[in-house]
DNA sequence: GTCTATATCCCGATAGAC
DNA sequence: GTCTATCGGGATATAGAC
């Protein structure tokens, strides 16, 4: 724990991304409620009134977490889909760093959706969220045959199956460890294939659908 | 209001059951988290000592929540799959009542994946949770060609795709009102269907797909 | 089974000194 | 920019009277 305070001042001559970095990881360890400043202050050795001096209230910590977040999850998307040129390919290794992303970096993924923050207060969280949503439509939109109304259903399907891919995992359903984390990435990627493929499936009437080719 | 006490004594006879109903207006309308036997309390006119007399503590309270959280979500999705025959029809049903009850359930939804309850201290949540597993595996069992792996694939994927639908619209992703719940629980189903018609994808090493029938 | 009262603890936020 | 001190609030849980 190098960053205690040694008896006297804070000297650390950053405090604001110190307690960035301080509520990541409580938030990893009880979740974003249960979340509070006294707490990373107490482990930064500051005082409970110190963080007020860089973010108005704890919202707007929790923003700077979330902006965080996007930008890493965006990170790790770009770095899975790397190399890659076919849009199904590149949708596929999204929703593999997507899950990835998740179990790796669990405490920005709670904060994206569990923050419970005024989105009208934080307007840099949306620009924050852009760039993943124009590379997903981006994607989706390449796909030949699909129609604007047809792009968007499968781009809603790919997300979900992405977020409830990533969700069991984190609640153990692919069991613990590195190889659950690619057993479920690689399940994300083949469930987005999936839906890729029968993607005309998604935009018609449900009840002149049969499976089966 | 007509079970707030008159200024006396509470008189009725089940605070055990108003208990856990007070606990499901309150997590619908601040979130679990932020649920407290406290307030339950107040909202009933009881003391704050009043709960301990049918619940050792609170996690006892929002664990008979979760109970019941399982029960509805049973009975929703079985009202959905009624009449239906195929197994096909069948898990998309599954799909779209699990969506619907995410929105119209909002409180117990959310109970489910986030009350952060010790599974071993409340073995009961598992025994409420069984009847749908089952469902579920049944139903993709009985999709013919299924191994048992493709099977168990083919659960996971409708599942999350399933979860993910129901977050993207309590997130408000789909509009609100019942048009959007409807809009979603239809999306859901669809996916589900896909999901079936290219289950040889979930399967299958993930770089000898390519997308197009 | 419910009450009153209390012990114990944690939180967000602010005022004013340095 | 950080400190000390404090206000005002809310929580869980227990003890003992009725």
């Amino acid at each position: 724990m190098p960053r205690t305070a040694r008896g006297g001042r804070y000297h650390h001559g950053d405090l604001r991304t110190a307690l960035i970095e301080t509520a990541i990881e409580l938030i990893g360890e009880r979740g974003v409620r249960y979340f509070s400043l006294a707490e990373a202050s107490r482990r930064l050795g500051v005082a409970v009134s110190a963080p007020y001096a860089h973010f108005a209230d704890r919202d707007q910590l929790l923003a700077a977490v979330t902006v965080r977040a996007y930008e890493s999850l965006l990170a790790e998307v770009q770095l899975a889909m790397d190399g890659l040129r076919t849009p199904a390919d590149r949708l596929a290794a999204m929703a593999r760093g997507y899950v990835r992303f998740a179990a790796t970096n669990r405490a920005l993924f709670e904060v994206l959706y569990e923050a419970r923050l005024d989105k009208a207060r934080h307007p840099e969280i949306e620009l924050a969220e852009r760039p993943l949503a124009d590379a997903l439509l981006d994607n989706v939109g390449a796909l030949t045959d699909s129609s604007e109304k047809q792009a968007d259903d499968l781009a809603t399907a790919i997300e979900a199956a992405a977020r409830g891919f990533a969700l069991l995992l984190l609640d153990g359903d692919f069991g613990a460890g590195t190889q659950a984390v690619e057993r479920a990435a690689e399940h994300a990627a083949r469930a987005t294939m999936a839906l890729i493929e029968a993607r005309h499936v998604l935009s018609a009437p449900a009840d002149t659908q049969r499976p089966g080719c």
